[in-house]
DNA sequence: CGGTAATCGAGACGGTACGTCGCGTCTTCGA
DNA sequence: TCGAAGACGCGACGTACCGTCTCGATTACCG
């Protein structure tokens, strides 16, 4: 298993030149611009935060004129969640054999990338673009964040086994999950999740486990209400 | 039960005037002032989001001079956080007699609300607040979300009845419903959310306690599976 | 006599608040701001010329914010000649007595003016503004250059003593002592004019008086052509 | 007599190759891209005065790559220096035969001039490089502005013909008569200059003559009066 | 005739200034 | 003293140009 950075064809929100195939004329764009940009961008956020990261900023460090920073990004927002992105990207390569390694696999994944700064930041721009039309726009292309995708496609993998009852929702699982270890990070104080043993997101992966599979048992559960 | 808007004492954020005794000399607060500032200060959020919410807009808007604004409210995040908390408060008086009942009425209320123009407000205010330094200051003296809050004292509120094994951890129970429904609300695409039933939630609610029964019989929960 | 620093009623370019009367409300613009800001302007232009002057430097030297400049000045070409006709300003109040006296005068310190750095600016400027319509309308409500106004009215009491012929066009005898020296400034190469004998523009006028006299006395010149 | 454009076999800026003999190696120069520049130039300069004149522009309009403008000028200034003067040029053929008839004949070509929109051009041009350092270097090489040159022709030409009093400064009448002119156009509103008889500058001639004819009489420049 | 070398259009590059806008503070008047 | 108004210093925004550079394509000559 690993979180492998993504080897992604996408551009992922960098400005493509207009034309389409290979160079068609003028000086070609320095690639190293892009790379410095993005890194740059990276230190800039980690040092200031959204709120202290300017433009300006970015260029001065990285030697970059302000003018090419704008040929690739229109704005602060896309180039900073194009720097983000492009170390955020993984794909969880999980494969322990058994669903409920998987889901431990992943649940420990999250929960640590979640409180890496890049993680918490791709995480807040997803939501930041659920609100913001101009984040949205730079997000438009992926509407589903990398977490959810992993999810779900070791939940199939799991319900393919014959490790979940048949008919098991996928997205009620992975919310279950995911959504789960989101809400556990966002609402504990730090020093709570620095001190708390490993098998904190494992109990809760049973727990799901465990809810599914009683749930195929008896029909209807406690449904008198 | 109730979503109450809550008749709150506290002040929320809008400071006091230094002096520990009510009034001291001069021309007294204009109390209207106030609430002119939080609506204002709720309507230029909702238009253009936190990077455009703008102290000088809220002041224009309102017609409140900008002296005015920080007599009461130490820097924009404060006032923002205040005018959002205003709105957002509400206690889930929430007592249906059993465990599932009071739970399953809190996600759908949960649900609902996240998905109200307030709701995403008070949602989003929370993530920023994680990030931005200057944000988490304002939210610090009241670190646990609402809906949090609320959770849990149902779920204590169960296990005291007996109705969820001992040693059930109110955290871990909290965690899954509260926040599959958040991941649920904003991992699915508006439409998708309309045209779904209403026992979406009550399903996760029923996988949740149908775990933490099932947990407590099987010993081990590094279990076989 | 004296070329003396005009006790100017007008604003003369720095533009009024909208509010006609005393003042209005708000706080009230801080004179010495103006004063800074046109003196640092002076000081960049005299360093740096116009294609150096940046409002930027400006702000920098000065400590102004560029906000207040704007709310004074339009933009950096109304700024620098509201700087250079602040100091350009200047009566000529010259009264020798005798008409000759005061075109000499005049000249002298025409000449000696001209070659200033601010009446070399004050010069350009009015030759600019006759072909960019920004700068002509930051001069427009003064047409007329400060030295063609003095001469005419050195000329015009010379005509009411009677020194002039009757007739004589003021117009004319103004064209000739402004235009000559005027010409002999900007083409006369420095050190030739530095070199010089004073008596040069004396000359000057000598000749262009000796020509209305004789003019008077034989009607109508050499006009063989 | 006659303004005749400059049948000019100079250069006029425009950069030599490095090589003083012909052609070297390598694809020759395109004679059309220098053309095009210049006409560009002069409509850009036109249109957007020195501060708005863009090479930028210059390129887009003409369709010419920035390199070849670089290629051939050494910047803007020199650039625009040689669009102006390639039009510019004229030599006074003045030849009527008398003094006077000669200066009027330039004096009402020069006014006409000045009035075209290529005489104001070269004339700002020649303010402006007074005050620009850039400019002023392109301009250099040839210092005297055209109109200087022909007039000193024509007054050197009187001397030797006796129609002025020996000893006359050339300089002095030169700058009187050009000087007059220049300064009469310049500030007379259009609509005068437009109405105004055709006489007003022989006018002008006659005095100056008178002026000079009448001063050798009397002894004394610093005469009595 | 193929190689070499300069030119051509195009446009990216690092900079710097523009003119605008917002923050948080300050300073006035009138209530 | 408060409240409205708005000036203040600061600094980021996103745009436009400068003068330089690097591309591929073109066009002469030279061997």
């Amino acid at each position: 298993m690993a979180w492998l950075p993504l080897s992604g064809k996408r551009t992922l929100g960098c400005q493509d030149v207009p034309v389409a195939k290979a160079q068609r004329s003028g000086r070609p764009r320095d690639p190293g611009v892009e790379q410095r940009a993005l890194s740059a961008a990276r230190a800039v956020y980690a040092e200031r935060g959204w709120s202290g990261f300017s433009l300006d900023e970015v260029a001065r460090r990285s030697g970059i004129g302000k003018g090419s920073l704008y040929l690739r990004w229109p704005d602060k927002a896309a180039l900073l969640v194009a720097a983000v992105r492009e170390r955020a990207r993984f794909i969880a390569e999980i494969d322990t054999g058994s669903l409920r390694g998987d889901l431990v696999e992943f649940a420990r994944g999250w929960r640590d990338y979640l409180r890496t700064d890049e993680g918490a930041l791709i995480f807040r721009l997803g939501v930041d673009a659920t609100f913001s039309p101009q984040l949205a726009e730079a997000f438009a292309e992926d509407p589903y964040p990398e977490h959810i995708r992993a999810t779900r496609a070791i939940i199939r993998r799991g319900l393919a086994r014959g490790e979940l009852p048949e008919g098991t929702s996928v997205a009620l699982v992975a919310d279950l999950v995911a959504g789960a270890v989101t809400n556990h990070v966002h609402t504990t104080p730090a020093h709570l999740l620095d001190a708390q043993s490993p098998d904190r997101v494992d109990e809760l992966v049973d727990v799901v486990l465990a809810g599914t599979q009683k749930r195929s048992e008896v029909p209807s559960g406690t449904s008198d209400l």
